[in-house]
DNA sequence: TATTAACATGTAATTAATTACATGTTAATA
DNA sequence: TATTAACATGTAATTAATTACATGTTAATA
């Protein structure tokens, strides 16, 4: 669907939380905001060039060592208006889900076919896995109710994932078990 | 994202199932699967062109009233080949969702910001149309035990997504409740 | 009979994203 | 001290996807 290109929000919206450098941004998508968002590093910094001709962010040279220089980008009066206005606009457009896996079971016509159960199988334990690593994830990036109050629009959405995770797994488990 | 590219796979899964046009598919996006993928016709076009080169379907024609020609396409060997390839591999990458929503709310900080009220109702008022809608879905297209077997992976996705949905939304509603 | 919705298929231009290539520094550790 | 992991930033080539343009037919309905 109409993919709107969401990265420089994204980018905007996490240098407005600190100046950084590319190779910043490209931790946080490690970290961070990996667990819900994915992007390659050629692509953040082109974006951060695009960025800085639009005037939304600046950029000022910083060193690591004293041979290698960096980048540091911070966001300008355009750049949050920019990122405010997104954040009070509704999106409209549903995400659609792009899940290879769910994808391979629409073609699966019967119910005896034995591709059903490898398949599901092996989802049950990649689903699993993923679901442990989100709630080690709450544990560590929140672990007390003060933090959840700092930063309460990444609990939510941890929280979000954690049950969503937990339910694709409830759901794997009782076809399984059929 | 590490994105392979699927819409070879979809296209050959539909084929497979029966012979079929540019518009044709074009409609399956537009009911079927377009629950679960999304894609441009002028993206379908390109890559039946693509996949005929490749040798894994070929054309025929057709007609549609006695002046416009329609194209079919039917999968060949090599075609049934690479998807039976495909439907028996395992993916280890878990598609990371992207979800605007979600991404909003990761950017905001305070739990008292009015914003971030007004994200959740609009989100809750559009999930729940998505529910509604999945819901008449499955009614729809399985209204019997027999309808459900006969394409048993379509109806364990139509499953998933509502029980998905139903968690979304639920999880908005105790949000908004607090 | 006039209009509209749906049928049917494409190309051109542009933008987004990935993959591969490319280079060098600094800190940690074996 | 040698090696490796992590730091740091980019360009080039290619592929995927979107948007906009483009054209014409057929069936349904007002």
């Amino acid at each position: 669907m109409a993919q709107k290109n969401l990265l420089p929000m994204i980018l905007l919206g996490l240098i407005n939380i600190d100046k950084k450098t590319g190779y910043d941004l490209k931790k946080d998508f490690e970290t961070e905001i990996g667990e819900f968002w994915s992007v390659k590093h050629s692509q953040i910094y082109l974006e951060l060039k695009r960025l800085e001709n639009a005037g939304e962010i600046k950029s000022t040279t910083g060193f690591y060592g004293n041979k290698i220089e960096k980048t540091y980008y911070e966001i300008t009066n355009k750049g949050k208006e920019h990122l405010e206005d997104w954040l009070k606009s509704y999106t409209d457009i549903l995400s659609v889900n792009k899940d290879e896996f769910v994808l391979k079971l629409y073609f699966i016509k019967n119910r005896q076919d034995p591709r059903l159960t490898d398949l599901l199988q092996e989802q049950y334990r990649l689903r699993s896995k993923k679901l442990e690593h989100l709630k080690e994830r709450m544990k560590f990036v929140f672990p007390t109710k003060e933090s959840k109050n700092d930063n309460f629009g990444h609990y939510l959405i941890l929280d979000h994932a954690i049950r969503r995770e937990q339910e694709y797994v409830n759901w794997l488990e009782e076809i399984l078990e059929k």
